[in-house]
DNA sequence: GTCTATAATTTGATAGAC
DNA sequence: GTCTATCAAATTATAGAC
């Protein structure tokens, strides 16, 4: 929401820290290990970010505004149903393929029970946005007015799965499997 | 595979550990912890399980060959395909709901790159496992011989996902609607 | 099997100088 | 903004006694 401005330092930080915190988790990233990374000392670190909560926070902060900016707008009238689940699919997709690391929230989100309260929040936060996203998307569909929901948290569910199934077995495969479906899905 | 057979005390620990991991992830447990709550000294663990690696790879794998006694065979002839499915679903929500904790490999597949390796393929072996039985059991269904495999990456992908959703967003009504479209699908 | 004792390392975090 | 210096706590792990 409040589009906050880093300073150039502070998001070589939270680059870092997403990198590791997507291919690891919370627990993943060390304030040394970043420090090391950006060229600073570990306590300077928490100039910027005085807790490891806060730091977090602002991670999944940021990668929320920049998931839904991608996606743009989800009721485009001019724009098939189909094609707005396309471009979820893709914005899922670019996270796995250009990136190499899965969903930052798919990751956080499996450990949501111990993370800081204002991480896990944003976690939350992230899952309700992408979810409203898709149920608008859905919306002008004319047959399903009143299953859009369910619909939507179904199509989410599948992407966040697929992509864990996709990097534990090391078969992107079975990310665009689950993709293929999905449209065919929505296609009916 | 090979039927491991564990002492009163350490069949303790890997309870303790697995309950930690799959609210936490692998990090989310500690040997003093665990230690703690079995009524032992930490160095204690150590003489169960040497490694950190060694008690996570005995969690998974036991894990894995209850989750897949539980699931029972898959190709039943007997069954209808439906009530398989079914079976899978269950098997799922019997964790969220029963356990009131998440899928063991759900948790700890999205920080699987960070895991130490035997982990990692532990929990590797677990999804094919999953998806090798939910494939068979798709097989019966007579209209779809040649997707059983997409089908079946599907289904796992979505009851994975479903399951961290509604973790997040602490609605477990997510992973119903999920279940339900499934259910729809697989009559069709 | 469990203990004491301890090592070696890592971690998040703070105080205060520059 | 970044540093030095430092801390307190936690962590995995080992050696050796009982």
């Amino acid at each position: 929401m409040n589009e906050q401005t880093y300073s150039a330092k502070a998001i070589e930080i939270l680059d870092a820290a997403e990198r590791h915190m997507r291919s690891g988790g919370f627990d993943a990233v060390s304030f040394r290990d970043l420090a090391n990374e950006v060229g600073i000392k570990s306590a300077s670190v928490h100039y910027h970010f005085p807790q490891k909560g806060d730091l977090g926070e602002a991670v999944v902060r940021r990668y929320t505004e920049r998931f839904l900016t991608t996606l743009g707008p989800a009721d485009d009238p001019s724009e098939a149903v189909v094609d707005r689940i396309k471009r979820l699919c893709e914005a899922y997709k670019t996270a796995v393929v250009t990136d190499g690391l899965v969903c930052l929230c798919s990751v956080l989100g499996a450990e949501s029970p111990k993370l800081p309260r204002a991480v896990a929040d944003a976690v939350d936060a992230f899952f309700k946005r992408v979810l409203g996203w898709t149920e608008t998307a859905l919306q002008a569909n004319p047959d399903a007015a009143s299953t859009c929901s369910l619909k939507a948290s179904h199509i989410v569910a599948s992407l966040q799965g697929a992509m864990i199934l996709a990097l534990v077995t090391k078969q992107p495969a079975l990310f665009t499997e689950t993709e293929v479906s999905l449209m065919a899905e929505i296609g009916r």
